[in-house]
DNA sequence: CGCGATTTGTGCACGTGTTCACGAGCGCCT
DNA sequence: AGGCGCTCGTGAACACGTGCACAAATCGCG
């Protein structure tokens, strides 16, 4: 853990943890039934770009579902995901597969695993902090309750804002952050502050027991090493268009003198 | 190019093309001088990882920079940026490095070449389609200008919100679009519409000549190989950190027998 | 009941990305 | 001027992720 996680296309992702755990890090064969798949409970491993990779395919799955599928096979799975038929399959492989060979994979049965490992049996609570621009955009999304995750409570530190109802749910002062957390067995944030904020929002998260973030805001968060820190900035996204852009202007501008 | 681009933790992003754009793809070097760095006006390679963090390096070395420090050590900059020092320098000597030896980096030198790689020397005018939650929050953010882009329109396809100014921006019907990116310029676009008209938007876009696209809606798009697609997905982002609480909280739940 | 069509599961080779560790160059101090 | 310490640049080993290609397994049909 520990530190950004996002590293769009990173190969290994730091994670010095891991061993810091428990887990003795024996060279265990990791994918595929070690020996029986009883005793182990849970997953015993599960490589992040799979990880990454498994809210796609359950994105894809209820769409199918709704569709009345109750069969899929690879092929079209993978395509409704946008990824490789092997890959896919290979993913899947590590959840204990549950296809049948010659015909597919159960939808309802692959979309109540994938919940299942993904944690999202529980609904889980998730505070937002910073109720700006995209504060309120975010909390008006109403797109979370179908996958897994409600807004339980909204922070600023603006006494202005505070107080004031969005989506329905009331604006609460940052101070009053420890108390609601535990109240409302709150383990996920999101934050949405200005960067000169984030990094103080952070430190009262962690301290109130929060062990994964969000984070919108455009800075480095630093966090102990079992907190979790997903990021997404948008103008790093625009950036990284904007180099293929300039790629592409460039090489069409040459001549393509081939042969 | 094609398909999705995102993969976060991917390892090397399929990528059939490149060599769909003229480039022999004959074994070349690839990083650091080849022969002589005269000929090839702009980089021959970049590895897709390396581009990703450019914007960061790029942010952090803005804060450095407004902080009056005018030369930096890789481990500075790394640590800034939340990354490994060793990586950083690769990932700058990829750029034809000029650091200096003992010293550091000159700040305002490196944003300047990074600015130029990203191809940001041009504001670079970005439509948004969707003026809905999103879409309107998207469109109010400020920070767009001072990182190389604005917003130059637009677009809904309900006739209600058409008319509508945000931002001092108006909004625009959807069936305006070829028109406005021509007279505009438009090479990115940004797609906030709910999931179901997203792909209906993105084949409007590549028709008229949008070559990069980042997709907010929480679906796949199916574009042709020249053209770039990143997502970002909030639902997915939450869904990721929920596999790790879910697993910190089965792993703190077993009993931590070591030796 | 057996055969063929079909689709999963996966071993293996390859490509990409990360990290360590160390040589090469630069500036400063004596 | 010469040596010394510091930092960049990078070769090489390693880890991770991907995709092909094929064996194993299952269903349906004659």
């Amino acid at each position: 853990m520990s530190q950004q996680r996002n590293e769009r296309p990173a190969g290994s992702d730091p994670r010095p943890a891991r061993s810091a755990a428990g887990l003795p890090a024996n060279g265990s064969p990791a994918h595929g039934l070690s020996d029986r798949g009883a005793p182990v409970s849970e997953l015993p491993d599960l490589p992040e770009a799979t990880v990454a990779r498994l809210p796609e395919y359950l994105r894809a799955l209820h769409v199918l579902a709704e569709d009345g599928g109750d069969v899929v096979s690879s092929e079209e799975l993978a395509h409704a995901a946008g990824v490789n038929s092997a890959k896919l399959r290979k993913d899947l492989s590590y959840l204990r597969s549950n296809g049948t060979r010659g015909v597919g994979y159960d939808v309802g049965q692959l979309i109540e695993k994938i919940e299942h490992v993904l944690g999202l049996n529980q609904h889980r609570a998730v505070a937002l902090v910073g109720v700006g621009n995209l504060g309120q955009a975010l909390a008006g999304y109403g797109g979370f309750g179908s996958r897994g995750f409600h807004i339980a409570a909204l922070f600023d530190a603006d006494p202005v804002r505070v107080g004031d109802r969005i989506a329905g749910l009331l604006v609460r002062h940052i101070d009053d952050l420890a108390e609601v957390v535990a109240v409302e067995h709150i383990a996920i944030a999101v934050i949405a502050t200005p960067a000169h904020a984030a990094q103080g929002v952070t430190d009262a998260l962690v301290a109130c027991g929060v062990t994964s973030i969000l984070n919108f805001a455009p800075c480095v968060l630093s966090v102990p090493d079992n907190v979790d820190v997903r990021k997404v900035d948008l103008a790093i996204e625009l950036q990284i268009l904007s180099f293929h852009e300039h790629r592409k202007a460039t090489l069409t501008a040459l001549p393509e003198a081939i042969s």
